[in-house]
DNA sequence: GCATGATCATGC
DNA sequence: GCATGATCATGC
């Protein structure tokens, strides 16, 4: 590890002066602020963060334990935000220090390497241009970061969590949906050299980051960058947690109406609602808000679903993810997979449901969870890649019965996890296959499918049975 | 009851 | 009319 005494960053002791700083640089291109030609001869991924350390505030690039202004106690980072309609989002997750499982085991949140480096962050945010050179990024936004007391609750129920799984000896079990708003992020190739020891088991665990999930980095860009308008919070004031972990306050708030039907709770909270979604809305409603958006797990990009367990126990429908564009996909690998992602990243909120033996439908209660890594890794991954090979180069085959259009894409019945199903308004809702993969279809009489290169919409599905599965004993019995 | 195809209800 | 979240319908 380098000294202290390395650095060179000693023209800026006060966070005023920092931020003072970083403020003269908005408005100006990457190359512009480039004094060694760095931004186009490396063309490597943190090279933009590299020229404003170098070239902007003058000291050399360094992998310490310390924050780069030490004096002041604060981060720099430099990150991207991207434009859309909504306006601008953080393009990724910020990432942060590398997690030393064998030192961090033995921390408090207090003492920790993401506490003691990441207190508080001067962010600079260049704006991210598909096809253009990173040279010609402007640098368009600044802010000086202290975690609000709201968020820092969070963030410190995430850390325990991370560090729980440590201490448990499952470090290569983490995932960054594990958590809310710190995540553990992995960081580096697959390439051996990236996995490293955990102090309390044997098995290398992949080599993660702490960062800041895109979701939370996109709140904070949106509400202290831009000012805009946040939603409701479930949690008003941190004295309401009342020392629980955010998650047990929401879980604990949906407990408490346990058994009541979802007529009791529609005229209980006024509901007027017959929408598919009742289940979630009443959920809104008990956690306290008026909406359907809650600030928290926006923020955390929590995906809220309703599950209703019949009264023999069993799940009856499967859980649909967003459609997908063959085309979309036949571009993409597993590893940045859109579907991968969605389950290697978010956190979910089950909120269950079960008919009781008069098939009066009642409130169980809620659960937190995220896909365990290996059967996202393993399960998922080949179900994607069988339906990855399908629309690359391969053979769809539709056989029409009896006006029924069946399908050779990945089915339910072929893995544990996960499977390939239509959503869409109808099956002539449909996308165009990509140049290459073929589609035959045979048929009864009873209907014959009109096109050669498009399908009927599909997405993935978590498989029912898995969900269940997956399910705290509570809710199975 | 399960598997799979097909479609609904709402909000924008 | 679509995106989203969810549920329906049918044959076996």
């Amino acid at each position: 590890m380098k000294k202290l005494t390395d650095h060179k960053n000693i023209e800026y002791k006060t966070q005023e002066e920092i931020l003072l700083r970083g403020a003269e640089a908005v408005g100006k291109t990457i190359r512009q602020i480039d004094k060694y030609g760095r931004v186009d001869t490396d063309g490597v991924k943190g090279g933009i963060g590299h020229v404003i350390e170098e070239s902007w505030y003058g000291y050399q690039i360094n992998s310490d334990a310390e924050p780069d202004f030490p004096e002041a106690g604060v981060e720099l980072k430099v990150t991207g935000l991207v434009k859309d309609k909504t306006g601008y989002r953080a393009k990724e997750r910020l990432v942060l220090n590398i997690i030393n499982y064998m030192e961090e085991a033995y921390t408090t949140f207090d003492t920790s390497s993401f506490w003691h480096k990441n207190k508080r962050l001067m962010l600079l945010f260049y704006e991210y241009m598909p096809g253009s050179h990173p040279g010609d990024f402007k640098i368009i936004e600044k802010l000086l970061y202290k975690y609000p007391a709201d968020d820092l609750a969070i963030i410190k129920d995430d850390w325990e969590k991370i560090v729980g799984k440590i201490r448990a000896g499952k470090a290569h079990e983490l995932s960054e949906g594990d958590t809310l708003y710190l995540g553990a992020c992995t960081k580096g190739a697959t390439a051996a050299s990236s996995f490293r020891k955990q102090p309390f088991s044997d098995i290398l665990a992949k080599q993660r980051a702490y960062c800041l999930k895109n979701k939370y980095m996109t709140y904070v860009v949106k509400k202290y960058v831009f000012g805009e308008a946040q939603d409701e919070k479930i949690i008003k004031n941190v004295a309401d947690l009342g020392g629980r972990s955010f998650e047990s306050f929401v879980t604990d708030k949906l407990a408490a109406y346990k058994g009541k039907s979802v007529e009791e709770l529609k005229s209980l909270f006024q509901i007027n609602s017959n929408a598919k979604s009742l289940g979630a809305i009443i959920a809104y409603k008990i956690l306290g808000i008026k909406g359907n958006k809650a600030a928290e797990l926006e923020s955390a990009g929590v995906m809220v679903k309703t599950i209703r367990v019949r009264c023999n126990g069993t799940i009856k429908e499967s859980m649909s993810f967003p459609p997908f564009k063959f085309r979309d996909l036949a571009a993409e690998s597993w590893e940045d997979s859109t579907f991968g992602n969605t389950l290697r990243e978010t956190r979910f909120l089950f909120v269950i449901y079960r008919y009781d033996h008069n098939n009066v439908l009642r409130l169980m209660g809620g659960q937190f969870w995220n896909i365990p890594y290996d059967d996202l890794e393993t399960h998922v991954k080949y179900m994607w890649e069988r339906m990855h090979g399908l629309v690359s180069c391969g053979q769809i085959k539709l056989t029409i019965k009896q006006n029924v259009v069946y399908n050779n894409l990945p089915a339910k019945t072929e893995n544990p996890v996960a499977h390939v199903r239509p959503h869409g308004t109808n099956r002539m809702t449909v996308n165009p296959l990509p140049d290459g993969t073929t589609l035959e279809s045979t048929s009864d009489g009873s209907f014959f499918w009109p096109y050669k290169d498009k399908l009927t919409t599909q997405c993935f599905w978590l498989n029912s049975d898995y969900i269940l599965s997956q399910l705290d004993n509570q809710f199975k019995q």
